[in-house]
DNA sequence: TTGAAAGCGCTAACAT
DNA sequence: ATGTTAGCGCTTTCAA
């Protein structure tokens, strides 16, 4: 099947291309019989519009790169889902590419967007990036970039997150509240923003309650499950005193929660835990794992029409970027409620 | 910042465009030097090759359009993390679209993929899908196409799916052998291939081991896990005899296990369950829930594989379609061991 | 209201 | 080993 252009619909009509394409875009000056005839003439040979050759004599895309860390993670696939919603609906379609963690696969991501001239640049760093990895020179070329929950510090960009600081906050606060006070911390050895604001939080939080801080209490590791079962083994181990557990996210929570009923602990009478991010199954477990939701659909909507904001702007780096953060919830459920 | 073109890398090196776009394809009649000299000044410059300009000229995009129904549900956001992987290893880059489970929807993402001019699709239907939607078009551009999980009737096309007949026959088989007799199944009401699929295994199964197909215990409705508690009241209420379920996806075998605890039914010791996909909390709650693992990542990444031997062949519509179907994984948990 | 013509930044065939 | 040339299919300015 031979490629349609506007070419062969010109041929078609007896008028040129230039009168076709002009009658394909709407234009005012194009008589309405003209554009019937065209808009047929096109349905009927099966013409699509090439996008890449218009692109590439407008300069645009329509594209937006989303680059994201990985999709595995229920956190990013739900963001991606807001994101591609809300642009979709605003003629954007994604370009996409996961970083896997790595801040060389991160590299080739942006490498990759520079190279196909997307439109702009969403992202969500690595956790191997430091400083600005590869970004600064998106913005260098003054190529729109926004950035959701992971920001790089260095950069003044626009950004979506949520207030990692308050969550933290809230879950210790409500952990004293409800009577607890050697308040375990389990949170990730590496200097990530996000990371460090929830430790901040918890920190204030016992200052604020007149609570004493205990270097005891607060555990670096890696996130997973395991780790949180491995805490609490080592917690008991020490024989260091605790009655609650704070994690930084809901995996090492929910290891914490198995290790602890293992040993005959009972929550939340004995020991109450509050994890971190909402994910499905801290609802459905026994008992039900209180946590502290990230909203997630709309973190992924909130970039994308802060993105078209940006966009319709221009000079994009002209202006003080705008930064929104999203107040996060927290759900008490079973596993912190005496 | 002006964008930096072959042109200008020339007349800073005084030599023509075309020796410098062989020399950065790394075209073997062009001296090392010369090379040497153009990688260099390309770097100097900060040159980006634009893709949309080759990609005009040559036909070739390096973009694969992905069309999924939607990413908040963490089977088809494994699958494209697969997807991505692979494709990504072998350099192609996704374009993104979400059908939302809509047939108008879907419709926009294919015109969109072909006015991209994308180098082939790889796609899930929608549930609203019937026929072969709008992937006929596809085809009949000689564009390269390939299907996993939810795959149109009536088009012979490369696809990767799991055996959902052997899935819903080993679920059924295991329940049987555990012991249990009078098996409801809860399946959907849509007439998709997949769920139908899992019926006719469950069906079998009954018959192979001799017992009796009782309409009572097969219930027709919408996956949810507020649905599958509305199962169990129903079955309570209208007095059918049951001693074990099969759900068509987890999340109702999630909320059967709720309102049969919630009514003082004992799992495994009086009703026996097996759910569907392999969803995360199913291995985290209380009892464990036995199900069947769909492969989401591997065939995420096969699916991927069988593309690009597709795209490797070229007359992809000439050749028998290559269809690769995964083994399910039964995983026996607590919920019908006894 | 329509036509003519230039050019976006490359690839690739042909020429030297 | 390098240069010349002709497009790919559009958008857009200028002219009629």
């Amino acid at each position: 099947m031979k490629r349609i252009t506007i070419l062969d619909i010109a041929k078609e009509l007896n008028i040129t291309f230039s009168t076709v394409a002009r009658a394909l875009n709407d234009h005012p000056a194009i008589s309405a019989a003209t554009k019937q005839a065209v808009r047929e003439t096109a349905d009927r040979l099966g013409y699509r519009p090439n996008r890449v050759a218009s692109s590439l004599r407008s300069g645009k895309t329509k594209i937006i790169g989303v680059l994201v860390p990985r999709l595995d993670v229920s956190f990013f696939s739900s963001v991606l889902h807001g994101i591609e919603g809300v642009m979709n609906e605003n003629g954007y379609t994604i370009l996409l590419f996961q970083s896997q963690e790595s801040i060389k696969q991160e590299a080739r991501g942006i490498e990759t967007f520079l190279r196909s001239r997307v439109d702009g640049i969403i992202a969500s760093i690595s956790l191997e990036t430091e400083g600005n990895g590869s970004y600064s020179e998106v913005r260098d070329r003054n190529i729109p970039l926004a950035f959701f929950d992971r920001v790089p510090q260095g950069l003044d960009v626009p950004a979506v997150t949520i207030d990692d600081y308050q969550g933290g906050f809230m879950a210790t606060e409500h952990l004293i509240k409800a009577g607890y006070r050697r308040i375990v911390h389990i949170n990730q050895y590496r200097d990530i923003n996000i990371f460090n604001e929830r430790l901040r939080g918890y920190l204030d939080a016992l200052k604020q309650y007149g609570l004493p801080i205990d270097e005891n209490l607060i555990i670096k590791g890696d996130f997973s499950l395991e780790f949180g079962r491995q805490c609490v083994r080592e917690l008991m181990a020490a024989r260091i005193d605790f009655d609650a557990i704070f994690t930084l996210e809901d995996f090492t929570a929910m290891g914490v929660v198995q290790e602890l009923k293992a040993i005959g602990k009972r929550i939340p009478a004995d020991v109450g835990i509050v994890g971190f991010a909402n994910e499905a199954f801290t609802n459905l477990v026994s008992p039900t794992i209180s946590t502290v939701d990230q909203c997630t659909v709309e973190m992924g909507e909130e970039v994308a029409r802060l993105f078209l904001k940006l966009l319709k702007k221009g000079d994009y780096y002209k202006h003080k970027p705008e930064k929104i953060v999203l107040t996060p919830r927290l759900l008490v459920r079973e596993s912190s409620s005496r």
